[in-house]
DNA sequence: TAATGTTTAGACCAGT
DNA sequence: ACTGGTCTAAACATTA
């Protein structure tokens, strides 16, 4: 297992599966969803090893975005011209990973058809990304124009609400926090300016900065305002035609990372029975104390995948089969 | 035509 | 030994 460097992997292969680097650039999108181009720049511009063989690893990159039901296809919309789709992480896949750590996978995650909660289709599942995002709007809209200071029953956590819990230093936030801002310039970034095509994810930041700990110097940093939409420039990977916004974020409670629309889609929205149990997120079990620090050391660890502690999302175990 | 997406196959490795 | 996950390669189809 290559062991991250001071700051940065260098040319060694990242200790990251495919799916896990997918799933980085996705989380790390302020819409949770980039077309393979992006996908395959942000693995590049962060991953030096990468920039090598393209051809080989991209090719298993577009095999595992087919291959792994964690991966679902949203469609371009007429308006939006561009070459191939976008893919964002499933809905139910949020507990794939090992106690969110991008350098193990609990299980591989599969999607059944019977789950009628967690659509198995793509077009179901974008459908239901944005039902999910409608209903967090409208969180939004109740609890003002600032941050949903939202209990966790307001999002139907069913009591699988995660107000603590350990982060393991892999998860995305941290890997993608170290990146963006590391205080201690352990990020391998910070030999490689960010690009202006990943804005910083603030759904992370101000996650961790509502919870006090993770990142208030991003929060901090005027980077990015918490209530600041994200600005479409940076990409328009709103499918459907409607200006996404990442609002995957809460007081004290972590929000799905899924796109979500500004105003409902023109296609009515059917009437959403019970609101679906939360979607389990590589976030979701962010605890209240993760400092750079730790992040850090972890970092230069020769052994960082050991996780101390497993929550495991009960939801997720209702949206998601792990097949073994 | 190149990029993107799907599918199949085989090898390797780690865990059980 | 077996199983599952991952990686790699390749062929082929689709699309901008």
């Amino acid at each position: 297992m290559p062991r991250p460097g001071r700051n940065t992997y260098s040319d060694q292969k990242p200790p990251y599966s495919y799916i896990s680097l997918t799933a980085m650039a996705i989380q790390s999108s302020p819409e949770k969803m980039l077309p393979l181009s992006e996908i395959y720049k942000f693995i590049m511009d962060r991953f030096p090893y990468y920039r090598e063989n393209t051809q080989r690893w991209q090719n298993s990159l577009r095999h595992n975005l087919s291959f792994n039901d964690c991966f679902i296809k949203i469609p371009r919309r007429p308006d939006q011209p561009g070459k191939g789709s976008f893919w964002a992480l499933h809905p139910s896949c949020g507990d794939m990973f090992e106690n969110g750590s991008f350098l193990r996978r609990r299980k591989r995650f599969k999607v059944l058809k019977s789950d009628h909660l967690a659509p198995s289709k793509p077009a179901d599942a974008a459908q239901y990304l944005q039902q999910q995002a409608k209903l967090r709007l409208s969180a939004l809209a109740a609890s003002g124009t600032h941050l949903p200071q939202m209990p966790a029953a307001a999002y139907n956590l069913g009591g699988v609400a995660q107000p603590s819990g350990f982060k393991h230093p892999f998860a995305i936030e941290n890997i993608i926090a170290r990146e963006y801002k590391m205080p201690g310039g352990l990020a391998f970034s910070a030999m490689q300016p960010v690009p202006a095509a990943y804005p910083l994810p603030n759904q992370l930041t101000t996650m961790g900065s509502s919870l006090g700990t993770g990142w208030p110097h991003v929060y901090g940093s005027g980077m990015i305002d918490s209530t600041t939409p994200i600005s479409m420039a940076s990409g328009d990977y709103s499918a459907y035609g409607v200006p996404l916004k990442p609002l995957c974020h809460a007081a004290g409670q972590t929000l799905p990372a899924i796109p979500v629309p500004i105003k409902p889609t023109p296609a009515a929205v059917p009437a959403l029975p019970a609101l679906p149990a939360p979607i389990p997120t590589l976030l979701s079990n962010s605890p209240p104390s993760l400092s750079p620090t730790s992040s850090q050391t972890a970092t230069s660890q020769s052994s960082p995948a050991t996780p101390s502690e497993t929550l495991t999302s009960p939801a997720s175990a209702l949206h998601s089969v792990a097949v073994h």
